[in-house]
RNA sequence: GUGUCCGUAGCUCAGCUGGAUAGAGCAACGGCCUUCUAAGCCGUGGGUCGGGGGUUCGAAUCCCUUCGGGCACACCA
């Protein structure tokens, strides 16, 4: 069905129209002076500029109109040429019936699936996921699933960092540690073991002292760089080893990502694409895109509408080594080659903008990718500390993810502890604190444009008063609550029995409601999860308030009952759909 | 230096393609639990939208300028 803002427009563009203006006028919004009417049009005004007329003119003219619409319980124009409108509420009401009869509450399906590639992630094999992939795995998820929700073919690759210098850094620490593992041996033909030499919490040992050693030692380095080139190569004990690093890191990156609730369809990596990288950039070369420029293989990407210098996209380093904008072309051409997604979505650090309009001019301009392949950098920014600098542990390290939520999850049980144990067992507060840290992060982090920085303060997150991810879970369990209690009294839940509303409040709370189409489209639009978060905190505003005006289970009159539990009952299930297309959950108590 | 993003209440943030009195939350203060979860609801106070120009009937929003801050500017990812 359509948006309802659309279906009013177009009852005002019709007017419009009939009074002989163009109906392009007739565009409603939602009031700003909700004391004066609920919608309103400012078309007229616009026009009367072209039109070199009084806008009142325009506005009583095109209310004339409108007088005897249905839809409208009031139309009117206002000076200097406003056009107010109040909605008749059968009009809402039955708006409201349809979402609760249909399949995603109406949501009108693309006209086209798109087969849409999310880049998100980008942990490092052999590192502890830190602070800093937060964002890029919650706002990637909610990216996703919004894509997947609104009817597109969405594939969330992690693109893990598995292939470079740092590779061969734990390598050669290891040998230096263990010399004598059969991986190192030349000589040695046999299978290699099944069990790792290693554990997590080595190998995020290993790397920080490999890399210190790096930096003072040039020999080190330098057999560093042997190790890597020996993997890359495909010398035979590396590769096992290296398969070995892979295999204990990922298990571990799987467990931390699960713990977010985030999970990828492809789990690939530089390492992927390794092998596309010497024909494509061959074919760069004879297809006359590449050349040398001090000693280095690049693509010139600048074009002259340019406000600033862009400089090449570098395929080689002068000594012949690939970059990571060759692996991130060759992982384009992979994924065009697979899949060829109508778009390519990235989820990085805005500060890697520059980066990133360089690959994708290379990938268009080289012909890696159609005309019309969107290629999308979604940017954003920092996660601050509360004194506004980005999030340090106390003695100013960088924190790790795992301890981040660990720290969010404890506040969370303290919090439920404290609060009335409403007969809930400690194994179930347990539960039921990482399910609302979990959003109580989320939400956090959603809940704020992707773009701008945002200010991580655990108390405030955890204090969950206000516009936060557990006031939203809060709302939700108090609906269930109430459907419990119904349903256990003999209650018959009838979803689609909406009926008129009884009072301010609940043509309010379905007013919001109606929202819903545009939240969701707006969110996928912009990809901007934040539009459903500022949806949701409306609608469980309206919800709440609601609540506090209506007695529900003790209302006497069976159909106005029954029209309260169908309305709740939807407000649950819409607030439902969105957290979890923001990647969380709601529990059955708190 | 060049480019780019940002500057809205004490704090954290909204504000859709310019519209009528700039909105929330936190913090402060005052009400509301014998009745569906008070993690809630209702209310009060608090703003020259960084400054200055301009376009417009009308600007937080568009343009210019200025101040203050973040970030990026080929062999790191």
């Amino acid at each position: 069905m359509e948006k309802i803002l659309d279906l009013i427009t177009k009852e005002v563009s019709e007017a419009f129209v009939a009074a002989g203006y163009p109906g392009e006028a007739g565009r409603v919004s939602i009031s700003n002076r909700p004391d004066l009417c609920e919608y309103q049009c400012n078309g007229s005004m616009a026009l009367a500029k072209q039109l070199h007329t009084a806008p009142i003119n325009v506005a009583n003219a095109v209310v004339e109109k409108l007088v005897g619409n249905p839809a409208f319980s009031k139309a009117e124009a206002v000076m200097p040429g406003f056009i107010n409108l109040n909605v008749n509420p059968e009009f809402i009401t039955e708006y409201v019936r349809s979402m609760a009869k249909e399949d995603k509450f109406g949501l009108k399906a693309p006209e086209k699936a798109l087969k849409i590639v999310i880049d998100y992630g980008g942990p490092n094999v052999a590192k502890a996921l830190h602070v800093g992939h937060l964002r890029s795995a919650v706002i990637g998820e909610a990216v996703k699933r919004i894509c997947r929700y609104v009817g597109h073919d969405a594939i969330g690759d992690i693109h893990m960092g598995d292939w470079g210098l740092p590779m061969g850094l734990v390598m050669t620490e290891l040998q230096e540690r263990k010399p004598d593992l059969c991986y190192f041996d030349e000589n040695y033909q046999g299978e290699y073991p099944e069990e790792a030499p290693f554990t997590v919490a080595d190998l995020e040992e290993i790397y920080p002292t490999a890399s210190g050693k790096s930096k003072e030692d040039e020999a080190y380095k330098a057999r560093a760089m042997e190790a890597t080139f020996k993997l890359q190569s495909g010398v035979r004990g590396y590769r096992a080893l290296w398969n070995k690093i892979i295999d204990v890191s990922v298990s571990d990156l799987k467990r931390n990502y699960d713990n977010l609730d985030v999970h990828f369809d492809l789990w690939n990596g530089e390492s992927s694409v390794h092998e596309l990288i010497p024909g494509m950039v061959q074919k760069m070369k004879d297809d006359g895109f590449a050349h040398y420029s001090e000693g280095a293989l690049v693509v010139d990407v600048k074009e002259e509408t340019d406000t600033k210098e862009v400089p090449p996209c570098m395929l080689l380093k002068s000594d012949g080594a690939a970059k990571y904008d060759t692996t991130d072309l060759a992982t384009i051409l992979d994924r065009m080659e697979k899949y060829n997604p109508d778009k390519i979505i990235y989820l990085t650090d805005k500060r890697q903008e520059l980066y990133f309009t360089q690959v994708f001019r290379c990938a268009k301009k080289t012909g890696l990718v159609h005309d019309d392949t969107e290629l999308i950098h979604i940017g954003f920014g920092t996660m601050n500390g509360k004194d506004g600098k980005p999030f340090k542990t106390r003695d100013g390290g960088v924190m790790r993810l795992e301890y981040l939520i660990k720290d969010i999850n404890e506040e969370m049980l303290k919090k439920l502890i404290e609060n009335e144990n409403r007969g809930i067992s400690e194994e179930e507060a347990e539960k039921t604190s990482k399910i609302i840290g979990l959003a109580a992060i989320k939400y956090g982090d959603l809940s704020n444009q992707p773009s701008k920085d945002y200010v991580f303060d655990l108390d405030r997150f955890t204090s969950f008063e206000g516009n936060t991810g557990p006031y939203i879970l809060y709302t939700i369990v108090r609906i269930k609550s109430i459907l419990d209690k119904f349903v256990s009294q003999g209650g018959k839940i009838n979803a689609e029995a909406i009926k008129s509303p009884v009072n301010e409040s609940e043509k309010e709370l379905m007013k919001v409601l109606t929202g819903f189409q545009a939240a969701v489209t707006g969110a996928y639009e912009e990809l901007s999860p934040n539009r459903v978060c500022a949806f949701i905190y409306d609608l469980a505003n309206a919800l709440n308030s609601f609540y506090h005006e209506t007695k529900i289970l003790t209302e006497e009159d069976a159909d106005k009952k029954e029209g309260f539990i169908a309305l709740i009952n939807l407000t649950k299930n819409v607030l439902e759909t969105c957290i979890d297309m923001l990647g969380f959950s709601a529990p059955e108590r708190m």
